[in-house]
DNA sequence: AGCACGCCGACT
DNA sequence: GTCGGCGTGCTC
């Protein structure tokens, strides 16, 4: 049981509440100071300028106070409390600042710091890395349920003063009670250990509450709030009870038989890696394996040895390769294991977080935030298709979970494996310049070989009915009839993506966004996929009320009925946000899959990754294209990525797989190399094109990018601030823009950006120390995104 | 980021 | 005359 606050049932006087004037007038500052105890400490707070603040602790929390914890402090002229996080605690307070102007802190809100020195120093690197404040790099990392203690509440119970202990002994308090006040406080006193709640004091003392709120008056007992933690929480000891004990038997009677024999390659790779695994240095990895190459197996050995010798490994895998197949073979190999998904609960997220910190947790597996998890012995750190760019957060702190990952390691002396098929070109560079170990596991298990991919010219095809020419059409005929199983993907949600007036050309867009709207018959709507907005499907052009209007281009929703159509008697199944937002429906369409039920899967890039059907003969790529002309320097990178990914979603079992990839960029570089399953060309031949602008991994880019609903001014901002940045920039930092944002009008607000690129992140760094010049207009923000992995 | 202070337009 | 719009600057 957490103590928090002890008797708390009156305001603190010299509380500065509502008070508008400077506590000084009332003599309080003086006040605040005779009470402090001497000691000072610096707080950061969640807010977006970069400075501690120092606070004096008043007497009475001076013993409690400790570098970690959270403490709420009086902040601004109102001096309303705020949660900040103690990062340093002294005994004087920094020279030159007028003593007069410290506040005290008003309460501590941890017991034990949530915060240790390691993940200190890693919030730090990441406050001055991605620009961001202290206290919001500090604020990512606590969990929401963690911070509101979720789960947990306060409880209210009855004590006896000691005076009236020491009476109820002599007998001299006694006499002054009525039967009932005595019963009452016969039945406290006997529970000196476990504190009693009103309820429980009257059904012991087999008195009303009325008994008790007189004695109260009297002052002979008084009460104290206690915040009971999580274990007390009866739900929550239930739930530990229900999958405690079952979750152990089912993974000890698989463990044995769960663990294969490792190929060759496995065993190369591992002979590689267990020096690291068993040493206490940093050392970086990049597993490069081909799909089907078993790295799963060789994270899941790594993790072993590293649990053997009694630390913890935290796994980050994509968000949507968090399948309950990802989970259940870790939960086979491993007792202790806590899942951390975005689905989670606020309670849950807080039992996890403890239980991991109290050292319960074996192995953590989680996307992104997970790189955070308090294990307080951590042995390995494995990042799961590190070239994954959903690893990267688009909201403050814009942290690349990959980094991080990196940056931890290196800050607790421990292994990190990247491992991927598709590395991304930074650690791919990285290992290049031996600042990573590279692992490669170039061919797959048992032997089989890589799939035949054979491109389809689109720009041959006169029949493309529904998005399929008949070279996919009959290559589909042809796996179902051998029995095989087919996926498709097509990485656009809806039935048609665009909706054009053959009269005046004009598309329809959502109407809060420059962004063409999609078309989802099942709801019979426009809906836009960049802010979810829906519009009636309009009867005529909104633009030049001409009566009919087209629908163009093919989505998974088109695509599933053509499917439907086109094989009538093979189950299909559509595999999209739009169709899995119902909980387990994600799991219950794999199964149906797996078991043979369904015969043609299609969907979106959730289908791409990670799963592992060996019946599955056939993958058609319906349009490679979709990423390829997107302005980004990574758009070649990232189809090749899916291209990649998706190819390897079959010939795992003992039959030959195909892929088909449609495309109408045939000779692209990146469609060209996915199809031989050629990384290093595709490397190779990408690298130099990035050179030149000083891309990454060439460069260090940061992305300015400011938005807001009055456009012009928007706009204004941007230039004046790149004028003043160029007058003041190192001549070695490079400028893209500012121009318009690729999609220039989000939710009612003008983005305009600009694009900052250098060698080396100093210049770059010095540059954008001070951003108040020029001051933010108003209703004008402005975003840093250092590393940005997304350019629109 | 908030939030309070301060300085100019449309109302009683 | 003042209510309130938003520009400006600070937060121990």
């Amino acid at each position: 049981m957490s103590v928090v606050n002890q008797d708390q049932d009156g305001e603190d006087a010299r509380s500065p509440g509502r008070l508008v004037r400077p506590p000084s007038w009332f003599g309080g500052e003086d006040e605040a100071r005779a009470d402090r105890g001497g000691l000072f400490i610096e707080v950061v707070v969640n807010r977006a300028f970069d400075q501690a603040l120092t606070y004096g602790v008043p007497r009475k929390l001076v013993g409690g106070v400790k570098v970690g914890q959270r403490v709420r402090v009086p902040l601004g002229r109102g001096g309303a409390p705020v949660t900040g996080y103690c990062v340093s605690v002294g005994l004087l307070p920094p020279e030159g600042l007028d003593p007069s102007r410290i506040k005290n802190i008003v309460e501590i809100l941890d017991p034990v710091p949530l915060i240790d020195d390691r993940m200190l120093e890693l919030t730090r690197w990441m406050a001055g890395y991605y620009m961001c404040s202290w206290g919001q790099a500090l604020d990512a990392v606590v969990p929401a349920g963690v911070r509101n203690q979720a789960g947990t509440r306060i409880g209210t119970f009855l004590v006896v003063t000691p005076e009236t202990r020491q009476a109820w002994r002599d007998g001299t308090l006694e006499a002054t009670l009525t039967a009932k006040q005595a019963a009452a406080i016969d039945a406290l006193c006997r529970s000196e250990e476990e504190p009693l709640t009103a309820a429980d004091v009257c059904r012991r003392a087999r008195c009303g509450p009325g008994v008790l709120a007189g004695l109260r008056k009297d002052g002979v007992i008084h009460t104290v709030k206690r915040r009971l933690s999580l274990d007390e929480s009866r739900k929550a000891a239930k739930e530990a009870e229900a999958e405690g004990p079952a979750a152990v038997d089912a993974a000890a009677a698989v463990e044995a038989a769960s663990r294969p024999a490792l190929t060759p390659e496995q065993q190369a790779a591992m002979d590689a890696l267990t020096p690291a695994l068993q040493g206490d240095a940093f050392a970086p990895f990049v597993v490069f394996g081909v799909t089907g190459s078993g790295k799963t197996e060789v994270y899941l050995s790594a993790i072993e040895q590293v649990v053997a010798r009694g630390r913890e490994a935290i796994v980050l895998v994509p968000e949507i390769s968090l399948t309950p197949q990802t989970i259940r073979r870790f939960k086979r190999r491993f007792r202790r294991v806590a899942v951390l998904h975005s689905h989670l609960s606020d309670v849950e997220r807080h039992r996890h977080w403890s239980r991991i910190a109290r050292g319960e947790v074996d192995v953590v597996v989680g996307a992104r935030s997970a790189i955070f998890a308090p294990a307080r012995r951590l042995g390995l750190i494995v990042v799961d298709e590190e070239h994954e760019s959903t690893f990267k957060q688009e909201s403050v702190p814009r942290y690349h979970a990959r980094d991080v990952a990196v940056k931890r390691a290196q800050l607790e002396g421990v292994p990190v494996m990247l491992g991927s098929a598709t590395p991304s070109l930074e650690s791919w560079a990285n290992a290049e310049r031996g600042r990573y170990a590279r692992i490669a596991m170039p061919s797959r298990v048992e032997g089989r070989p890589m799939p035949a991919v054979e491109l389809i010219d689109l720009r041959h095809e006169k029949n493309l009915h529904g998005g399929l020419s008949d070279s996919l059409r009959l290559a589909m005929h042809q796996a179902l009839d051998d029995d095989g199983q087919v996926i498709l993907l097509l990485n656009r949600r809806g039935y048609n993506t665009f909706v054009i007036c053959p009269k005046c050309g004009d598309v329809v867009k959502c109407r809060h966004c420059d962004v063409a709207a999609t078309f989802h018959k099942g709801r019979r709507l426009l809906i836009c996929h960049t802010c979810d907005a829906e519009r009636p499907c309009p009867p005529a052009c909104p633009s030049c009320q001409a009566p009919v209007l087209h629908y163009g281009g093919i989505g998974t929703e088109r695509l599933e009925r053509e499917v439907l159509s086109e094989f009538p008697f093979h189950a299909a199944r559509r595999m999209d946000s739009d169709t899995m937002r119902r909980h387990g429906s994600h799991e219950e369409t794999l199964a149906a899959f797996k078991a043979g039920d369904v015969r043609i899967l299609l969907g979106t890039q959730m289908i791409a990754k990670g799963l592992d059907f060996p019946n599955v003969t056939l993958v058609g790529v319906v349009d490679a294209d979709v990423a390829l002309h997107l302005p980004d320097f990574r758009a070649a990178e990232r189809t090749f990525q899916l291209v990649a990914q998706v190819a390897g979603r079959t010939g795992r079992g003992s039959r030959a797989g195909r892929v088909l990839v449609q495309t109408y960029s045939p000779d692209s570089p990146a469609i060209l190399h996915a199809a031989r399953h050629d990384y290093e060309s595709f490397v190779a031949q990408e690298l130099p094109q990035r050179s030149g602008v000083l891309a990454s991994p060439y460069g260090r880019i940061v992305r300015l990018l400011a938005r807001g609903r009055d456009e012009a001014r928007v706009k204004a901002y941007m230039e004046g601030l790149a004028v003043a940045l160029r007058d003041r920039a190192d001549p070695s930092v490079r400028f893209l823009g500012p121009c318009p944002a690729p999609v220039l009008k989000i939710k009612e607000e003008f983005r305009f950006h600009l694009q900052l690129r250098c060698a080396t992140a100093g210049p770059l760094r010095s540059l954008l120390r001070d951003l108040s010049n020029p001051p933010l207009p108003p209703k004008v923000e402005l975003a840093v995104d250092v590393d940005p992995v997304s350019m629109l």
